[in-house]
DNA sequence: TCTGGGGTCCTAGGACCC
DNA sequence: TCTGGGGTCCTAGGACCC
């Protein structure tokens, strides 16, 4: 197989990743000033630590830390539930002072972006340093946050720049220092490697970053697919990513899952956790303007282990009414009434733009734009006076539930290892049900 | 590393067509 | 009836990311 040839500039590229430190606790501190100083940890409605900020780090506690075992490292810890509205604010500010310096920001996630600097100095009479401190300290000032910094030759040398020391970085690393980072960096610390590939590169006496980026290029393409043929130029210092202005407008696939404790074994409540998410992915497509031509549906067991069918559906659709059935056929051959289940969830895929819609030759195309009226008022009705307030009666069981839910209790989460080479797909294990709607 | 919720991209192989 | 070669599209699966 010929790859692509690799687009390689001929000029040094300058280009900047930055990544907001304890983004979410950060957030909570920069509102409620009563909070700086103090060990915050958000993540309270899902019972486990998402976010701490860095005096609950100091303090022993880690993300992914169940909450009471926070409470007993540190008993005046302060939990709070995650606000992702208020942080996806913050976030915008945040992009919006970057967009000062450079018009050129890739908005990764909700706390992280790259910059390209390349050509900016002179606009700025300073080196890429002094503009990235600048921005640090803009950003420190006006939001409150305290951010990490790297500026390298590429993305993946610029983040491990932002990495290399936290909080509140700021590495430079020049073409001839690259090796002085790289040299005791973990390979499957480099952005792009996982513990597979992390494995395979091992058994190749790869051991670290540099091990790779000076293994030579006969070996590389030998071995290694593409998205690891560009991390190697990368590290060498040859920017082959390039720094994405558009903002994201569409989606591959919308999903949404959902894990109640304690786990149910009830019919009635498991489906209806499962007409929930379809509702919530379908509310999400219809805000894009999107119809799934396919509807992926899964239940998780208390022991982890999932299953899940695809169904293929005869049309795109994003209506809710429309699938229930397909649900139900789905749901019936997945649940089994001795196994207590934890987590339910949808995928909706294979998305289609609304507006290029293709009724089919004999479909009932009135009741079609019925139901597309009726949704409409619904999620102007949702607009106004919020998500929950109307909602499908096949998802009725959760309210039910939701009101004399009063304490979550903290179930014991059973570890189990990763298999080798398992995957998320792999552990949905998806058979194919082609099912017409 | 230790399972929350949400995503993306790449590749090999089969089906189908000339 | 057998045998090529080549192209395109689609799918399932794999690996990674925040």
């Amino acid at each position: 197989m010929e790859s692509q040839p690799l687009t390689i500039r001929s000029w040094p590229q300058a280009i900047l990743h930055i990544d907001a430190d304890a983004f979410f606790a950060s957030c909570e501190q920069a509102i409620h000033p009563e909070l700086r100083g103090k060990p915050v940890i958000t993540g309270k409605e899902r019972g486990i630590v998402a976010a701490a900020s860095y005096e609950a780090k100091a303090r022993g506690i880690e993300r992914g830390m169940r909450l009471f075992e926070a409470k007993k490292v540190c008993p005046e810890v302060v939990m709070l539930p995650s606000d992702y509205e208020t942080y996806s604010l913050i976030s915008v500010r945040m992009f919006e002072i970057l967009r000062r310096f450079s018009p050129i920001v890739e908005e990764y996630s909700i706390d992280e972006a790259f910059v390209d600097l390349t050509g900016f100095r002179r606009a700025f009479h300073g080196p890429y340093e002094e503009i990235a401190k600048k921005m640090q300290d803009t950003i420190q000032q006006e939001l409150g946050l305290s951010v990490s910094i790297g500026v390298s030759l590429s993305k993946v040398l610029a983040k491990i720049g932002s990495k290399h020391n936290k909080p509140h970085g700021l590495t430079f690393i020049p073409g001839r220092e690259i090796h002085l980072y790289l040299e005791k960096l973990p390979v499957q610390k480099v952005w792009g490697i996982g513990p597979n590939t992390a494995a395979f590169l091992n058994k190749h006496g790869v051991e670290t970053a540099l091990d790779f980026a000076r293994k030579d290029e006969r070996f590389v393409k030998q071995h290694l697919s593409k998205p690891y043929q560009e991390i190697w130029h990368e590290l060498n210092g040859r920017s082959v990513y390039p720094v994405t202005v558009e903002t994201k407008t569409s989606y591959q696939s919308i999903s949404k899952a959902k894990t109640f404790t304690p786990p149910s074994s009830n019919e009635s409540f498991v489906f209806a956790q499962l007409s929930k998410n379809l509702e919530n992915a379908c509310i999400k497509a219809r805000r894009h303007s999107l119809a799934a031509a396919r509807l992926i549906i899964f239940l998780r067991k208390q022991d982890f282990t999932s299953q899940g069918v695809e169904i293929k559906l005869s049309r795109p659709t994003a209506y809710p009414v429309e699938l229930f059935g397909v649900l139900r056929e789905g749901f019936k051959a997945l649940f089994d009434s001795r196994a207590p289940y934890r987590q339910t969830g949808v995928v909706l895929s294979d998305l289609k733009a609304q507006g290029n819609r293709q009724f089919d030759l004999f479909e009932d195309t009135t009741r079609i734009e019925k139901l597309s009226r009726v949704y409409q008022a619904l999620d102007e009705i949702a607009g106004k006076y919020g998500k929950h307030t109307i909602g499908h009666g096949s998802s009725l069981p959760t309210k039910l539930q939701a009101q004399h839910e009063g304490e979550r209790g903290d179930t014991p989460i059973r570890k189990k290892k990763l298999l080798k080479g398992e995957t998320e797909r792999q552990r949905l294990g998806l058979p194919m049900l082609h099912i017409k709607i």
